[in-house]
DNA sequence: CTGTTAGCGCGTTCAT
DNA sequence: ATGAACGCGCTAACAG
């Protein structure tokens, strides 16, 4: 591989002005910048960006610490994160850190040795947590209530609100929840939500219609039969996730109940393919490419040093009414 | 941040010491050692690792060339990388490249400038292809027939070839196959391996009974409606992933129709909910991790040097035969 | 076992 | 507009 010195030599001119024209071409004349061009091309030079990093003190690279890269949110928020990212002229590295909190120190070790100058965290925040700590530039992009630093977030308990209302609405009272792991703060927030609408409407909790899941397809089909084999079963399910939400029908129309005759079901995220689901599912939308792409901005305003930066975002939802709710059979 | 020659100052010895002490501690006397790891803790020291990289001209980071990273096959080979990539204290980057050869560009582009000493491709191999370039060491962890650089695969052809013999010796003759994209690798050879068997059986292949998909559990729904439609229906089905093989599943059942007992189906690539699926289904298991990690210890070995290295693995499959085939109905 | 010295490739002064 | 010189933080070679 041919360095800047070899350049300088070929062209007949310092390493100064080789640097110049690849950073600050403004300040070298046409014809060096020509010369130099050509010979860059000939000796096929590459900068040498550790080099660069080094120097620089900037490794112009973030990290992204996503809990499961198989989970279709979060890879939209990661697109949301590489478009800023992009722009920025930022490398993008993906921590899968597959819930381990040992993978993710391992992650963030690579901020503190330079290696990465922030971190985005797609987990949200829990005391278990590793994030905030010293020296490390970090914001959360699907913040929950009370995260201790710098986060994005939308406002979760108020759109599980919306959607128990919705359901409330349409004349249900018994409201089954597939809700995710107890501790996840999401399933924390949206859990509040829920109850909120029903202490509203007067509908007293029972925690009999809880079925806890983990946010992937198979935990919402296992929830579903929980409910099938109820004797006094719901006649509307809020699910805390799309997926779950979409396991839940497989498993309901699998014994024979239609969908949204026999029973409602809503969910949460509004992925892609809900609206292609048989019904089609009522759903909140998170903004998902724009947590990613408002938490990447905070973050690189971060590393820029800009104190004035606000430290939480909340972003709206947008709910969306489809065919997998209707009122209850009468 | 404190530097290595903070804590050479605070233990009053030089900075080669306290390097070695990290580095080669078995160089460096055990009264040094203590009071080094002392005045590492005192200091909060971590090395830069810009500087080391750029000392040591090695990014040890490998970057793994993902077409979409929500997808579950690919998420398994990439927990095989890790795992080797961990053991030889390598960070790994995924680069989402989305099917997009511009964004793949970049990717390996951090290769050419030192920021990552090699990459894993998890895109077959095809003309478009941006591999192999010259200066960058790469590895196909998902290779076809006739890859052009160092690669790990599985027989393709030979696995569909027992997947299509194994529905011929049931005694289907009209097999439907649900394909990949056309100009796919995976296709191609798969495709090879159901016209041998056909060939061998002496069954006609037939164009009307192949419905090209994409990959994705939709385009598996919509082969199966191409089916549905047909006077002449197939009593089997081969499709060339498990995805597709579900989601033809689902169409074929919403259309009355019971499996194995009118159609018979079977998948490839053994995914984690394939033993789940209703019924569960006959596929070939692809040993995805170990593909990971088989291409993740080759690329070590080219970027170690080690010119002996082998430049073809083929992995073993293994057949599985559940409960989504059966003999037609005579 | 330890210190001294030198230099990796680049960008940035400070001269000219 | 350009060049000479320095140093970023670390490690390897050598000498002691």
């Amino acid at each position: 591989m041919s360095t800047i010195r070899d350049v300088a030599k070929e062209v007949g001119c310092s390493t100064a002005t080789v640097s110049r024209a690849l950073s600050h071409p403004e300040k070298v004349s046409k014809a060096s910048l020509k010369r130099i061009h050509a010979a860059i091309e000939k000796l096929q030079y590459r900068p040498n960006m550790l080099s660069q990093q080094f120097r620089n003190k900037q490794a112009n690279t973030i990290v992204i610490l996503v809990p499961d890269i198989a989970n279709l949110f979060f890879s939209t928020v990661i697109s949301g994160i590489e478009n800023v990212a992009q722009s920025k002229g930022f490398n993008v590295l993906l921590g899968d850190t597959r819930d381990s909190s040992e993978r993710e120190k391992n992650f963030i070790k690579l901020v503190e040795t330079k290696q990465a100058d922030g971190v985005i965290q797609l987990r949200p925040y829990s005391k278990n947590s590793m994030l905030p700590k010293k020296f490390v530039t970090a914001v959360n992009a699907c913040g929950c209530e009370d995260t201790p630093y710098p986060a994005v977030r939308i406002d979760n308990a108020d759109a599980a609100r919306q959607v128990t209302e919705h359901l409330i609405s349409l004349g249900h009272k018994k409201i089954g929840l597939i809700s995710g792991l107890t501790d996840n703060p999401h399933t924390i927030d949206r859990l509040k939500g829920y109850k909120q609408a029903l202490a509203q409407a007067g509908i007293e909790f029972d925690p009999a219609l809880v079925a806890e899941g983990d946010f992937t397809l198979w935990s919402g089909l296992n929830a579903s039969e929980h409910f099938i084999r109820m004797t006094d079963r719901p006649t509307a399910i809020f699910s805390m996730n799309d997926e779950m939400a979409i396991g839940a029908m497989k498993g309901l129309k699998a014994k024979g109940l239609k969908i949204p005759e026999d029973i409602s079901i809503a969910g949460f995220d509004d992925l892609e393919f809900s609206k292609y689901s048989d019904p089609p599912l009522t759903t909140v939308a998170q903004p998902a490419e724009k947590l990613g792409e408002k938490s990447a901005e905070l973050l690189f305003q971060l590393i820029d040093g800009e104190t004035s930066a606000q430290n939480e975002y909340v972003l709206p939802v947008e709910f969306i009414i489809r065919q997998s709710t209707a009122p209850p059979r009468s």
